[in-house]
DNA sequence: TAGCTTTGGCTGCTTACCTCA
DNA sequence: CATGAGGTAAGCAGCCAAAGC
């Protein structure tokens, strides 16, 4: 069997990846001295040929087997050699493509750190003007308790009869009242919004730092990123990958 | 019509060559 | 001059879809 046989021809082809199993070492020597000068031919295309091929690529990153025969004609290339260019072209655009996505994203959560961090400065400073405005207002109980306590009395009565009468909530009339919560501190309860926000309850913080990935991937698509909002970054609600993870 | 083979293209990984700092 | 890093053309395995039988 002489060499050509061993590497059949223009139809060798050579495995570095593949097992070895007659163990001749030989062999693998001329095989690879042949691929090395079949190699040697290996030249780089020429500027034109490169800004040609650059240019069908910005218009279209997938060539048409009719397209490709007519490029590969102008440019005295094999099709094959012009099919190939394409794949390691869209390789490379996809590696770079990757590079940018990642940035982008890298920016996106920092930006993202940066206002969780303000308003969690803002929502303590909050917190404390609370608790300063709840001691104003117990200091200023006694006579004032007994007019709270007939305020809440009344509040409750009156949703009582709406319960009643079938009303909803947002049927109400606008009747701000201050209640006592079972925290000990006061809840300032809106019954027309139904907005009702408990304060002294930093002990509990809310979990805001669970950020998962949605599961459709939609923040490895650029074109998806215009739809962030806080519910995709924070919710809580699905999976369990934690955003530090991502970055640790 | 279903099942098969063939063909061609794709992706992902890899190799070897070339160029340049 | 040697060398290492990065870019690039091309090889390969495996997968998939379309076409033909």
């Amino acid at each position: 069997m002489n060499l050509n046989e061993m590497l059949g021809g223009e139809e060798y082809k050579y495995s570095p990846m593949a097992a070895v199993d007659d163990g001749s070492l030989a062999c693998l020597n001329s095989i690879a001295t042949a691929r090395k000068k079949k190699e040697k031919n290996k030249r780089r295309f020429s500027d034109e040929q490169i800004r040609l091929l650059e240019s069908m690529f910005e218009s279209e990153t997938k060539l048409e087997p009719r397209k490709k025969l007519q490029v590969a004609k102008e440019l005295g290339l094999q099709p094959r050699q012009v099919a190939i260019w394409f794949q390691n072209k869209r390789a490379r655009w996809k590696s770079k493509q990757l590079e940018r996505d990642y940035s982008i994203l890298r920016g996106n959560y920092n930006s993202l750190v940066s206002r969780f961090e303000s308003l969690k400065k803002e929502k303590q400073a909050l917190v404390i003007q609370l608790q300063k405005l709840n001691e104003m207002v117990q200091q200023s109980g006694g006579a004032k308790q007994d007019s709270e306590q007939r305020l809440v009395q009344n509040s409750a009565e009156s949703e009582a009869d709406n319960r009643d009468n079938g009303n909803c909530e947002s049927e109400v009339k606008p009747n701000l009242s201050l209640e006592r919560s079972e925290h000990g501190g006061g809840v300032l309860s809106d019954d027309d919004s139904s907005i009702r926000a408990d304060y002294f309850v930093m002990e509990e913080e809310p979990s805001l730092l669970t950020m998962v990935e949605p599961v459709d991937g939609c923040l490895t698509s650029p074109e998806d990123w215009g739809s962030w909002d806080s519910e995709n970054v924070f919710d809580q609600s699905s999976g369990s990958y934690q955003w530090w993870d991502f970055w640790g």
